[in-house]
Parts: structure tokens; C-alpha cells; sequence
DNA sequence: CTATTCTTGACTAAAATACTCGGGAATAGG
DNA sequence: CCTATTCCCGAGTATTTTAGTCAAGAATAG
């Protein structure tokens, strides 16, 4: 599990398919002007993002993208796995050519940690993201502790 | 809040320090050893490290670093915060110049999900990696649920 | 037929990463 | 004092990743 820009321009664009998209599919043209991110970019990132199996495509006029499914079964972690693929975590893959048995538990220790955060993200679907958005409108109260009732409450 | 192999690198360095450490400083030399990272390399994280005053330097023969308090109190934001400075949040920040609103609300949204990964990771300690790495010595039993108890338990 | 939109692959500029190198400054031990 | 060891620091560099361009093509609605 990597955190990066690219993860996050993929689930702001998935988030403007969800918001913006429905029964009708969503060109890509569409998303680029409003989100402002490069339409070849977005190219790159929604083949993965298809080769996933997380929206589909139609060609042609009013073509575009649709999720492949509801909101509420498309998660964040999912989206991120798609378009940034696993870090390797290097040396020793498994290889167990470590000197001392050290280095190979470091290892571990990360992909640990990492794989938290996998799960943690793994809760957080795109309909979590769209129902705060809903309340961050219409109250206009600052932001706070986003998703305690979702996944740590 | 970034994810990358740097941070797995500050972190691994500070667990071997936690661990072959204690009121007689480690050197350099044979954290490079023991893990596997250029000493170079290692000067460079570790000089952030004792400017966000993780650690303390003694410099001359026998010399080396030191934790700069106990691994209880040292925890693994705090490490990949120091050598992963973080990432800007791009575009509109807090500018207020983006186009329709949507944009700098991914933005938020972003920065929350960060924020919520920043505050799990705070709750890891290196006491806390150590106490699981001799779990894992002792008892042969194969790798689960990495802190369930600590964090989410 | 044509404009629109996805699809693919190759290529590129810029940034970040993971280093190297060289010199210096402090200090323990002789 | 001398010397080896170790931290300290800045500059430079090779590689990889990121973000983005470009060009050609295939499907399809109207």
C-alpha cells in the first residue's frame, strides 16, 4: 500500500464519476475539466481503474464511464490498489536471504503496518465519501474527525 | 502524511536502534550493517531524525546515536514525519481558487483520510514493535492481526 | 459518414528517491 | 599532541517514479 498523488487523483475522479454519473456514463472530458486533471492522465488511470473491474466503459457520443457497481461497494483501498500498484517490498522477498533474521522481520513489520492501513482503507467506501460531502453542504461546520462513526466508532 | 520506502527505512533503522541500543550509542556503521542501507544514506535520515529530536548524537570513537527517550514514547509517525516531510496538498491550498468547490472538497477529503492514517500510526510505538517482534520469537506462530489489540481492540 | 469517446502504446519532462563523494569538526584513547 | 573514529553537512548524481504528451486506432450514436 502506497499514499500518493496518483491514489488521490484517482479517488477524487471515481468521487466525480460517483457524484456526477449515475444510470448515464460520464466522459472522461467531463471529469478532466472539472476536477482539472489531464485527460491523457485520466486515460491512464481509468484503464486500470477498468482493468479492476470498477467501472465500465461505453464508446462513442456520450460515451464514457459508469461505476460498476453502487457506491457503497466501491472502496477507497480498492481504488488506490488499482491505480498504485503494491510497493515491493524489497530485498529479500521472501528469499530469506537476510543475514541475521533481522532484516526479514522489519519486513514484515511493514507490510504489517501497511496492511492496517490496507483495512482501515478498506472500510471507506465512495457512498461514505459522497454522505459526508452531503453533510460538509449543508452544515457548515468545520471539518472533524472524518469517519469516527464509520469505522472507528 | 506519505507512505514510502524512506519511511520503512527511518523506521527499521530506529527499531534497530530500540533494540541494539540503550545507554551506550549505536553507530552508523552498524545499523548499515545489520540493515543493509548505505551509511550515506543513513546520515541523511538520521540528521532529520535528531532535528525533530527523536535522537541524540556523541560523535568521537565509541560514539554513534541514542534514542532520545524511551521506545515507548517514540512512535511511528513521529519517525516517517521526520524523513517523509509532508506532502502538499496541490492546487487551490486553502486559496480558495478552485472552480466549483468540488475540487478543494477531495481535497479535504484527502487530507482527512491522511489524517486518520497519522493518528493510527501515532498510537504505534517502538515499544510497541518490540513487544510484537519477541511475541513473534518466542511463540513460532505465523504473522496476524499486527496490534489489533493496541489500536482497534 | 462523422463526430465523439474510449483504447493502446510509446514517448518525455520533471520531480522524487536513493544514493555517492568530499570535506569538516568533535572527541576518546594513546 | 596525534590519530582513528564518528558525527555533520553540502553538493552532486544515477535511477526510478510521476505526471503528462502524442499519435494512431476502434467502436458507436446520430
Amino acid at each position: 500500500m502506497k499514499l500518493t498523488t496518483r491514489g488521490r487523483y484517482a479517488v477524487t475522479a471515481m468521487l466525480d464519476l460517483a457524484i456526477n454519473g449515475g444510470p448515464q456514463p460520464v466522459s472522461l472530458a467531463d471529469i478532466s475539466g472539472r476536477q482539472e486533471i489531464s485527460l491523457s492522465y485520466l486515460e491512464q488511470l481509468f484503464a486500470k481503474l477498468r482493468r479492476n473491474e470498477l467501472v465500465t466503459s461505453a464508446r462513442g457520443p456520450g460515451g464514457g464511464y459508469r461505476l460498476a457497481r453502487s457506491g457503497t461497494e466501491i472502496f477507497v483501498a480498492q481504488i488506490i490498489d488499482a491505480v498504485d500498484e503494491a510497493v515491493d517490498v524489497t530485498n529479500c522477498q521472501g528469499k530469506g536471504n537476510c543475514h541475521h533474521g533481522e532484516t526479514c522481520l522489519t519486513h514484515d513489520l511493514w507490510e504489517d503496518l501497511s496492511g492496517q492501513i490496507h483495512d482501515f482503507l478498506s472500510q471507506i467506501s465512495l457512498g461514505d465519501l459522497m454522505e459526508r460531502r452531503q453533510r460538509q453542504r449543508t452544515t457548515a461546520r468545520p471539518v472533524e474527525g472524518l469517519l469516527q462513526t464509520l469505522s472507528l466508532g
